[in-house]
DNA sequence: GTAGGGTTAG
């Protein structure tokens, strides 16, 4: 008996053709007589056979025979990365296509999603429509093409592009291409973290339009993104949503919205915070460490360390232990109190609990140190922790930094600079942000713009925070005129302006004695969708005392109630000087009337 | 693939 080299993917034919490479192979030709060697080359992974083999032939025919063959799409792409490798080319759009319709119709999706990935990864230049096209027409299976769109998406998401994903999640919706919650989730997550709503709430819509699956996590992260923004009252309305999809809020829901509440500084949000904590009791949903480091955390900011300490001792009595994070909560603000003693008692107390302190802990802590100028406290700390094995953060070094430049000692901070530099952690905007402003404060200019250059050439971007900087520099030597300017600049710079800058331009101008000015700025804040927060008022009400218009203040002031913010130290101090001084008394909630007679 | 803590500007 003779074997009959009849399969092309026997195993008779290779060994006939070259037993052991110790022949050279028949060359390459382009019908496709060749396509049974060149498969087994590739499966046998014999590269420099399979170069040999190609001679000069040009490395597309290969490719384009595969494609039309039946061959296991695998081999197919083994095929496609070496040549694009050996041959430093990229195949065609049309090539890529095909192939990545051969692999979802042989279902090899691990495979897809990492061609995918690369392709996204190192493909620039083409547009997301043109791959959408192609993908269209470079195979038959509209469920194939559903499920290359959807991993499409998750691809640009997963190489930080999320634009084109958004991009391709909406030309899914033009061609009809069915996507799914693996990618739209993703999506949805990464628009939050870059605080692109719209986006969000567009994605949002739309899955619910083109009835894409919309699980609890699409939800909860819907929720997460208005929150974020501060619209309690959507993300409320979502709730309502997911409950008639029937998907019951969950302890990420409440603990997201509860949290929501805690950040927005209006009067009785930890009240409001609590009632969200009472609902999610009634129906059934048990609390979490995290539901009660939220609202520790949250009392804490607002100024209630006693309520926070209430919750922390409640905690215990539902079963749950405080984690790093709530320690973490209390440290920092026992520490920013200046209560530093207790701060260090309570670090004693997290490790008598077996709780191990992480660097927050330690950052918190030297912060605490800081604030109070205790330097020689920080610094301690600082190498008692390196001494420890914990690694500082960008953020440890940063605390330091900037304490340095509050102190003037620049020589300090920039020598910090240098050892963290030395240490592999490398100084991120907000280093630059703190040196920057440490030397605004020294009026050292020549060196600001030194270090902004510096920073543009280690590929570091100014931020609102470096320009809030120069804004309130130029300010400070009543130049408000010129710091408006920066306004513009930041604009043209697609920087979003906050009410830092809006607020620190206003208190340049009031402080020259231009209340109309700052007046313009306050509507041009309010054009932009941006209302007024306390310290606009601050600012305002602080202005138009100085320039004696008491009951002009006053208004102001009574509007800011009105509005539900929190008056704050500042605004307390202001009163007292500007106002109860000069004849005005507040009643009981806080309005002020004047009883000096006018 | 969803929730919690730390640094900078007014």
């Amino acid at each position: 008996m003779h074997p009959k080299p009849k399969l092309f993917h026997g195993k008779f034919i290779l060994v006939n053709i070259f037993p052991g490479h110790k022949h050279p192979l028949r060359p390459f030709s382009s019908d496709n007589t060749s396509l049974p060697i060149v498969t087994e080359l590739i499966s046998k992974q014999h590269w420099k056979s399979l170069k040999t083999h190609l001679q000069n032939a040009s490395p597309i025919t290969p490719l384009q025979q595969l494609l039309d063959s039946r061959v296991d799409p695998c081999l197919t792409l083994r095929y496609f990365n070496w040549s694009e490798k050996e041959f430093n080319l990229s195949h065609s759009l049309e090539h890529s296509c095909m192939l990545i319709h051969s692999l979802a119709n042989a279902k090899r999706y691990p495979k897809m999603r990492s061609f995918l990935y690369s392709f996204v990864k190192n493909e620039n230049s083409i547009s997301v429509s043109s791959i959408f096209h192609a993908i269209s027409v470079s195979g038959d299976s509209f469920c194939a093409s559903s499920i290359i769109a959807d991993m499409l998406v998750l691809a640009y998401v997963n190489n930080m592009k999320s634009h084109l994903a958004f991009e391709a999640f909406k030309r899914a919706g033009d061609y009809g291409f069915k996507l799914s919650a693996v990618s739209c989730n993703p999506l949805l997550s990464a628009l939050v973290k870059e605080d692109k709503i719209e986006d969000v709430e567009y994605v949002y819509k739309e899955m619910i339009r083109r009835r894409i699956e919309v699980n609890a996590i699409s939800f909860n992260t819907v929720i997460n993104g208005l929150c974020k923004v501060g619209k309690l009252n959507k993300a409320s309305d979502v709730i309502q949503d997911m409950k008639a999809w029937g998907v019951l809020p969950d302890v990420i829901t409440y603990n997201t919205l509860i949290s929501g509440y805690c950040k927005k500084g209006r009067i009785g949000k930890m009240y409001k915070a609590d009632a969200i904590l009472k609902e999610m009791i009634a129906n059934e949903v048990r609390p979490n460490e995290i539901t009660y480091n939220i609202l520790i955390d949250g009392f804490c900011k607002d100024e209630n360390l006693m309520a926070a300490m209430k919750v922390f001792r409640e905690m215990e009595t539902q079963g749950l232990k405080p984690t790093v994070v709530t320690y973490n909560s209390l440290i920092n603000k026992l520490g920013l109190e200046g209560k530093l003693d207790e701060a260090s008692g309570m670090l004693d107390d997290m490790v008598g609990s077996g709780l191990k302190p992480n660097v927050v802990t330690y950052n918190v802590l030297i912060n605490g140190y800081c604030k109070k100028g205790k330097m020689k406290e920080a610094t301690d700390l600082f190498d008692d922790v390196v001494k420890q094995g914990i690694s500082p953060t960008v953020v440890t070094y940063n605390t330091l930094i900037y304490a340095y430049c509050k102190d003037g000692r620049m020589e300090d901070a920039f020598a910090l600079r240098e050892s963290m530099v030395d240490k592999g952690t490398f100084p991120d905007v907000t280093t630059y942000n703190c040196l920057i402003s440490g030397l605004c404060r020294e009026g050292n200019i020549t060196a600001v713009r030194k270090l902004i250059n510096e920073m543009l050439n280690k590929g570091l971007k100014v931020d609102v925070v470096t320009y809030n900087i120069l804004v309130d520099a130029l300010c400070n030597d009543g130049e408000s005129r010129k710091a408006a300017r920066l306004l513009d600049e930041m604009v043209k710079m697609s920087l979003r302006l906050n009410h830092v800058t809006y607020n620190t331009l206003m208190d340049g101008y009031c402080r020259e004695g231009n209340l109309r000015a700052a007046l313009n700025v306050r509507t041009r804040m309010e054009k932009e969708g941006m209302r007024a927060n306390v310290a606009t008022y601050n600012v305002l009400i602080k202005g138009l005392c100085k320039k004696g218009k008491l009951e002009d203040a006053n208004g102001l002031l009574n509007e800011m109630l009105e509005k539900g913010l929190i008056p704050n130290r500042t605004t307390y101090e202001i009163v007292k000087v500007e106002m109860v001084d000069k004849g005005f008394v507040p009643d009981i909630e806080g309005h002020m009337y004047n009883i000096s007679g006018s």
